[in-house]
DNA sequence: CTGAAAGCGCTAACAA
DNA sequence: TTGTTAGCGCTTTCAG
């Protein structure tokens, strides 16, 4: 025999008064006599009373929820369905991103909402999870360039802010990184530290951050007289950094310096260099990109060009609750610095 | 000049039946007749309509949410908080958690929210997350032995599913993995190639899950002529294996194969073994547990018991699904059985 | 400062 | 098979 849960009725029958003033109680609102507002308390706590959060929902028309959407490129295959999930969580950015995300919104009693669309259904499911208002809005991560997810979402007129500026133009709030300025860093230092022939493995070209990290790397390279930089693209895996450094090893074999456009590739070019035998960094220094938790981790540990992932993150999260009140309706954009931090690979 | 969104009553006036014949159609009611139904569909195609869950929960008095809550032991400060929260992210093993996670639920429209509980105040904000019904319910995966939040989470009489038995009795539903028969794998393996100096490095033995690994290994190995194995406890991160394996190798230099009792450790005890000069498997074998994707990727490739954490998440989906549902009142478990993977390392 | 009352949009008896 | 109607529990004017 379960006993319904207790209501605003049942309290403020318990605590003599009206709905209306338990309602103000439980939502901070003042001009409540303070002698009121105890007994109003004394009643919540006796009855154990919960507010039910549909109910508010209904006639404040916000869930107070978030959903955090992850959205790629894959096919309908549901192995690949499974598989994006944890290739995207395997991804040691994506933990700084709900870390910074969880650290906004929980003092604000909000959890987000885990959405992966790695398809046009799975997006389309999206925008209708958002449309039925079980979110307020959305952060969007999209880890491939032309992701019509934004579009749509701005379609509907639906809250969202973007990681990352979008490829093609969509009038809606962003965070980013100053790409080229990272990209510089890396240039200077790897020439500050005596590299004259130096590389670069790019991450996917279609991608603006790659474009820009690897246009800030080239113009630095060249202002400072080197106008050739052999280039090898890469996919932002550890694989495909392996790879592409072979093929630049192949091609160079004199190289004395490699930037790499995220930790990852950097990880994947160390292992091939030590395995060709080169040491990192006596004979070639190795310059990544985030300053994620694999750059401390890697043998040596990554000289890399940290982006402050957990704070674009809560800024994100800030900037959609601004969104979501009104507080602001034109799109922004809020560009975030970068910083060297010197290890042991360059 | 944002126009309101159409409810069911806009739907129902355009095809021109009742609210109640609309709401038939939206959630698939039989019994209402064909070519009713069609001009319903079309009216909600031209009116746009998005049922408004928030109204639709207040009366079901479901969210159709649940809640992924990893619940751990830490302290308050702020930035153990975020830390928390990417933590639990860099582990291979909660990717796959998720997948399976997902996997269950996306079919049947729903997202996991994510929740991380660290401190008593955290699980008390989960349990009242729950209580205001903002989840129907909550798959509780445990970092720790002793963890209040299964217990909390019972009392108030909200579903549950925990990932892996309690290490004290509380009557929740679980799925676990028959972790002795895992470890027996291992030591069949291990002997079965010809070591005959075999030590373990175990889990926090404060976890039942620890503790019947090793258990299982002793026995096995007992049964087999090897009374003796020595130990070294880790925490089953790759720097604990680490150093696990270093405290073996000083006291037992001529250990010939180790069982790891996850992945993560077995991985930093390969690191250990290549830097003290040792080969692998050549000179020491190495056996992991858990089959997540640093198996694959450590060098060598990790011969590893697997645990099917993705069905084993699916799983409890499931089974969380059915404790609200009501389709049954009684706890269970569901126990998996482990397999052997062998690839390079023993 | 407090209470009465009108919905928010939907589902589910119950009637027809 | 379809429509009528009574709430679900809460917030929010509007009076007092």
């Amino acid at each position: 025999m379960t006993r319904r849960a207790p209501t605003l009725e049942d309290v403020a029958r318990e605590a003599g008064v009206s709905r209306a003033t338990v309602s103000r109680v439980v939502n901070g609102i003042r001009n409540v006599d303070p002698a009121i507002q105890e007994a109003v308390r004394e009643a919540i706590e006796r009855t154990g009373y919960a507010p039910n959060r549909a109910a508010r929902a209904l006639v404040t028309r916000r869930a107070e929820t978030i959903a955090l959407v992850v959205s790629g490129a894959g096919d309908d295959s549901e192995s690949e369905q499974n598989a994006f999930a944890s290739r995207v969580l395997a991804d040691p950015f994506f933990g700084r991103v709900v870390g910074g995300v969880v650290g906004f919104l929980r003092p604000r009693s909000m959890y987000p909402v885990l959405m992966f669309a790695e398809t046009d259904t799975a997006r389309r499911e999206v925008v209708a999870y958002l449309r039925q208002g079980r979110a307020d809005g959305a952060l969007v991560f999209s880890t491939h360039a032309g992701d019509p997810l934004p579009a749509a979402l701005a379609a509907e007129r639906l809250p969202c802010v973007l990681f990352a500026r979008p490829s093609t133009p969509v009038p809606v709030t962003y965070v980013d990184l100053a790409h080229r300025d990272g990209a510089r860093l890396a240039a200077e230092h790897l020439l500050a530290r005596g590299c004259r022939r130096v590389a670069t493995i790019t991450g996917p070209l279609d991608l603006p951050a790659a474009q820009d990290r690897l246009a800030g790397f080239r113009e630095t390279m060249e202002r400072h007289g080197h106008p050739y930089v052999p280039v090898a693209e890469g996919g932002f895996t550890a694989e495909s950094g392996a790879s592409a450094m072979a093929r630049l090893l192949t091609e160079h074999p004199g190289v004395d310096g490699v930037f790499a456009a995220n930790d990852l590739m950097a990880q994947g070019a160390c292992r091939t260099l030590r395995e060709r035998g080169r040491r990192i960094p006596q004979d070639v220094a190795v310059v990544g990109f985030d300053d994620s938790r694999v750059a401390a981790a890697c043998r040596p540990p990554l000289t890399t060009v940290r982006q402050p992932t957990e704070e674009m993150a809560a800024t994100m999260a800030r900037l959609l609750q601004e969104e979501i009140e009104g507080t602001r309706s034109d799109p922004t954009a809020v560009i975030f610095n970068p910083e060297l931090v010197v290890r042991e690979s360059a």
